[in-house]
DNA sequence: CGTTTTTTGTGAATGAAATAACAATTTTTT
DNA sequence: AAAAAATTGTTATTTCATTCACAAAAAACG
């Protein structure tokens, strides 16, 4: 593996340089600088020249990058010609609308079951996914083999089902509770504090703001 | 204003500080160490102490911190005492799920606007709170003395609704669209981009997991 | 009451990421 | 074809964050 030593910040980078390089090859557009990226996706244009520099010289001096050949390498890079499957547990109201979004437009992922406690949903299709029982969590998982799950349960239920997600296989998490997983280390979590996000915004506005 | 350079790192971490506090009140706990801290919350134990220490000198050497004087200092700081009141633009999809939780009871923030094109929604109440049309934004923003908005529209417009939101007087916006906003930058954005979690969760587990 | 244990607060060391600055190279212009 | 302009790749520097490690202080113990 040629990537072995990025820097994680980069690695967090990836997907946005490959978003905007496709965006921009749907409109026609050949080459880019990276001040122009800069323009579009924030980051510093030094930031951007390290980031690719990672993966070797992919520019060329007085003239920029080529859009299509930038885009591919990423794209491989990123896996986009694999589709990962993907699980989510707990169909709730944060749950109901990643089902709903599900990824695949947007990205190589998509959600391919969910799980509940709830019999009002368990063993329905939503949003054209199917909903099974927390029983068949083990089972579909293998079947499927789905290693990335979302969880979307509430707190004190989470670390019960983190460790049947750890066990039944799966290698990353993307935890939406607020709770702080206990995983093996072997296994990637990543947490978005949607609560958190508020309200470290909130602080810094009423402590650093204007006005 | 005492807290003049607190590390951004550090200031990320002070609502779950707090709401990790808060539990400890409610189960009676009267006095906790940083390394108990640093179990529950995942931070090394050094950096808890010294993200307090910014704040001065909170706990007592061989005891550790009292639970209660903490979780009151952490309340100030953080503004735990005033409500303070945010508009959601875009009741899509995410939108509805955001206001449904609506923060209030994990928060010190409630969302008391919500904004939408839609014409079937527009002028309804949803999970209680009153969705306005688009037209009405600079009113309702200035009536309601809101300055935190989360948008949660397509990309396409997102950043026509956030330049509105700017001249509204609006000074944070929790972003939750791809697009990378332009502002003027006294305003403070904070960027959710729930695709490029999932993305950039694949990429480490495709490229550092085992198996 | 003296000794041992616990635990903080912080200076110093280390690590990671961002930015600056510029020679090297290519393109564009005249 | 020479001069000017653009832009990369990278070395050096700076900034920001984490962790180590330990003296100082308080608590617990015998
Ligand atoms: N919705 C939001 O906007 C929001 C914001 C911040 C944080 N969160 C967090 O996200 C999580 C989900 O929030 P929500 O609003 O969607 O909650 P929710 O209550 O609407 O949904 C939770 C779902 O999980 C299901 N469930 C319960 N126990 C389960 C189990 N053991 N296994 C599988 N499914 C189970 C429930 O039946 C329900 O469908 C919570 O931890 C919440 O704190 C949500
Ligand atoms: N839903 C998800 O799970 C998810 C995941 C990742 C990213 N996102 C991003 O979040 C945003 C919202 O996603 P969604 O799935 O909720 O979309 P959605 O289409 O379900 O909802 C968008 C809402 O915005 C409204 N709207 C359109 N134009 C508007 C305008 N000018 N002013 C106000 N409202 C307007 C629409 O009527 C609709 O109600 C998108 O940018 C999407 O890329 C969503």
């Amino acid at each position: 593996m040629v990537e072995h030593d990025i820097p994680r910040a980069t690695a967090k980078r990836l997907p946005i340089y490959y978003r905007y390089l496709k965006l921009l090859l749907d409109s026609g557009t050949v080459r880019v600088s990276s001040n122009e990226l800069s323009d579009a996706v924030k980051f510093d244009a030094a930031t951007i020249r390290r980031d690719f520099s990672y993966f070797g010289a992919l520019g060329k001096r007085g003239y920029g990058y080529d859009v299509e050949a930038l885009m591919t390498f990423f794209g491989e890079i990123l896996n986009q010609d694999t589709l990962a499957s993907v699980a989510l547990v707990g169909v709730g109201n944060l749950g109901q609308a990643l089902l709903n979004f599900n990824f695949h437009q947007s990205s190589n992922a998509r959600i391919a079951a969910a799980f509940d406690v709830n019999p009002d949903i368990v063993n329905t299709i939503q949003s054209g996914i199917p909903v099974y029982s927390l029983d068949d969590l083990e089972k579909q998982i293998t079947d499927q083999r789905i290693d990335v799950a979302i969880v979307t349960v509430p707190a004190d239920v989470a670390q019960d089902v983190a460790k049947r997600l750890a066990t039944a296989g799966v290698r990353g998490i993307l935890n939406f509770t607020p709770l702080r997983l206990d995983v093996p280390k072997s296994i990637r979590v990543q947490n978005v504090d949607l609560t958190n996000e508020l309200q470290t915004l909130l602080y810094f506005i009423n402590n650093f703001g204007e006005k």
